[in-house]
DNA sequence: ATGGTAGACCTTCTA
């Protein structure tokens, strides 16, 4: 089972482009973020028309967060709990339905910047409701897989130019120690076991060259749960989907899973 | 050097 995630950033606006690397890909299941449009708004004849399931919590402009399977998506979950007052579209659960279910999440961690303002208190806030909820979630003991943009970047080989992250709500110490105890929880990160190699990088900024100078950051995450790990046979970042028309700033993660082997 | 671009959308916010 291959499964993607990829901030689209804006699926209306990259609808062509997205397809384009679906029909290629052709991921079983997708978690895309950013799709900056609210539930009726949604392409999803064009998803259904290429075979896929769609389950979506949108949002006007901004955030808005959407799961796409092969199979049908059962006992979905939109927004993440613990402040009913938060009304960011940032977070959609579902399990793939199927011989060998899996809980899939589709999450956009906020941004956090700048620093020192309710926008960072609000990343941190958030990053402990995921950590609380992703608690409940292991002691089910199912295959899992928590894949989104995680507006995170876990270490300092995780950015081709760490020290110009020092003051970014990505790179500051509470934010990466938030991310390490939430997979402290039991979760895999899936690049790190398959691959680690530095530069696996799944943003580019739109500003300054950064693509072109190779100025990335490894922020786009899929966690895994032991029962999902022990199946996780390859991880792929799509770098070359940075160079298509239109690209969005971020790349999809592909997760392979081969949940019918023991 | 505090730059630069992209999307939604109405003038500025978010990233």
């Amino acid at each position: 089972m291959k499964i993607a995630t990829w901030n689209v950033n804006s699926v209306n606006a990259r609808l062509e482009t997205v397809l384009a690397w679906f029909r290629n890909a052709q991921p079983d299941v997708a978690c895309l973020q950013e799709i900056k449009c609210v539930d009726e708004r949604f392409p999803a004849e064009a998803f259904e028309s290429l075979g896929y399931n769609v389950a979506v919590h949108g949002q006007k402009t901004y955030n808005g967060v959407a799961l796409l399977s092969k199979t049908p998506l059962e006992d979905v979950r939109k927004g993440l709990p613990g402040d009913d007052g938060d009304d960011h579209a940032r977070y959609i659960e579902a399990v793939v339905s199927g011989p060998r279910p899996v809980r899939v999440v589709s999450l956009y961690l906020p941004n956090g910047n700048p620093v020192g303002t309710e926008k960072f208190g609000y990343k941190l806030a958030w990053m402990g409701r995921l950590e609380a909820h992703a608690a409940e979630l292991l002691a089910l003991e199912e295959p899992i897989a928590l894949c989104g943009d995680y507006n995170v970047i876990p270490e300092p080989a995780d950015a081709d130019n760490p020290e110009s992250w020092a003051g970014d709500a990505l790179f500051q110490p509470q934010t990466r120690a938030a991310f390490r105890r939430l997979k402290w929880l039991g979760f895999t990160d899936a690049y790190m076991e398959v691959d680690g190699t530095p530069g696996g990088y799944t943003f580019w900024d739109y500003q300054a060259g950064a693509w072109q100078r190779n100025h990335g950051i490894r922020i786009d995450h899929v966690l895994l749960s032991p029962q999902a790990a022990d199946h996780l046979t390859n991880v792929v970042i799509h770098r070359n989907a940075r160079a298509m028309d239109k690209p969005s700033d971020h790349v999809p993660v592909v997760a392979e899973l081969a949940l019918d082997e023991a």
